[in-house]
DNA sequence: ATTAATTTTAAACAGTTGTTTAAATCATTT
DNA sequence: AAATGATTTAAACAACTGTTTAAAATTAAT
């Protein structure tokens, strides 16, 4: 057995994050996740208190690994903006290949109380301060005027990353692609991505000079 | 009375609608659209048979609006290229101003069976026969070389307009902005994303002429 | 080897859920 | 006004759900 060498709070666990991530909260039942794991009912609660206590632990652990990258990646003070932004994309797709229900299982449990999700992980504060955001000032928009809100290109970059993963089960049904090639194309958009970005940046950017 | 105008069914749905887009089937109780609606908990399943009949009904509606936009649009023989898609950015964020909830609830509930949904609308047969393929077809990949799969381009379409609606509530969080000021950067987009679109089509095509 | 602590189990509990029932109310027809 | 049909109601049902219990089995400590 694979399962053999876990302890049963993993097993718990792991089969309650597979469970959770495909079917939300609501739709998981502890019985379900019990027969998963192959453990008996009452070991649910025996190691994690209830099933709100256990689903809290495994929406932290997701929530880190999902807003994680942002945080590392934008953080790193050695690296240029082009290669924060092809890091953004490449980490990401990675991520969502092996994980592909991270984000509508986030947007879906986290929608009705965001802030407090957002507190506990103090995303607002780390986001603000980080590293990026003072290098885009700096190189971006000190050198050029850019005509629009900065929130657009960020508002870009995550869409054309994330929203595929959200929407793969309806779209490759409707064009008739399998798994595979759908993530071939994700593959291909690690290097797409960082070029529309940027001629999107360069579209949307004049030189000060030229509007002084 | 507002609600007072319309009959108990359509106050049933009514009520039906706004909680299952807000909360998904699972977290919906038919005690709470009992209650939403102001009627005795008995009318729900003497109107609708069953909460699965009730959900079915609001769940066809939302395809319906979400899907057949796409399809109205896009089967214009009499618009342009770029007339369809300034139409198509035009009209899906009109809509999802009006119902931000649609995506996160269609991508959630669906993603189970996206087959059984896609098939009970013909969706697959639809889109893949609509005027767009054709004139796509000529307009763009006849006269040149796009050197990308165009499903690249439509999954940039569909992200840049629909994802932001989906991370609405943690972005206005994260970010510190209200709902009104992420409105207007939605309406800004409807101008902006179709430029994004041709500037990102004209960077991946190349003349013929060129390559012969 | 015996005791103590930990882990696992089957069973039960109390509250919730979708649904049904049968009576009561209301509207319409005769 | 009486009768018929449609609608609404309060109550109950049975199945399900998260959780608890107390005993059994296993492991660790003495």
């Amino acid at each position: 057995m694979s399962s053999s060498d876990l302890t049963t709070e993993e097993k718990i666990k792991a089969a309650a994050e597979s469970i959770f991530l495909e079917k939300g909260y609501e739709a998981t039942k502890t019985r379900d996740i019990a027969e998963a794991a192959n453990i008996n009912l009452a070991l649910v609660n025996y190691y994690f208190r209830s099933k709100k206590g256990l689903f809290d632990i495994i929406m932290m652990d997701n929530l880190q690994r999902f807003f994680g990258i942002i945080l590392n990646v934008l953080n790193d003070p050695n690296t240029s903006i082009n290669a924060k932004i092809e890091a953004f994309v490449d980490h990401y797709i990675d991520l969502l290949k092996k994980d592909p229900n991270i984000p509508l299982f986030i947007f879906s449990e986290v929608r009705n109380n965001p802030a407090e999700f957002m507190a506990k992980m103090g995303m607002k504060e780390k986001i603000q301060q980080t590293y990026f955001i003072r290098q885009f000032q700096e190189e971006v928009i000190g050198k050029n005027t850019l005509e629009i809100n900065p929130l657009h290109i960020f508002m870009n970059l995550s869409s054309m990353i994330v929203f595929p993963f959200i929407a793969s089960p309806i779209m490759t049904e409707v064009f008739s692609i399998n798994t595979v090639s759908f993530n071939q194309l994700m593959e291909e958009r690690k290097k797409l991505i960082p070029q529309w970005i940027k001629i999107i940046l360069t579209n949307s950017t004049q030189k000060n000079t030229e509007t002084l």
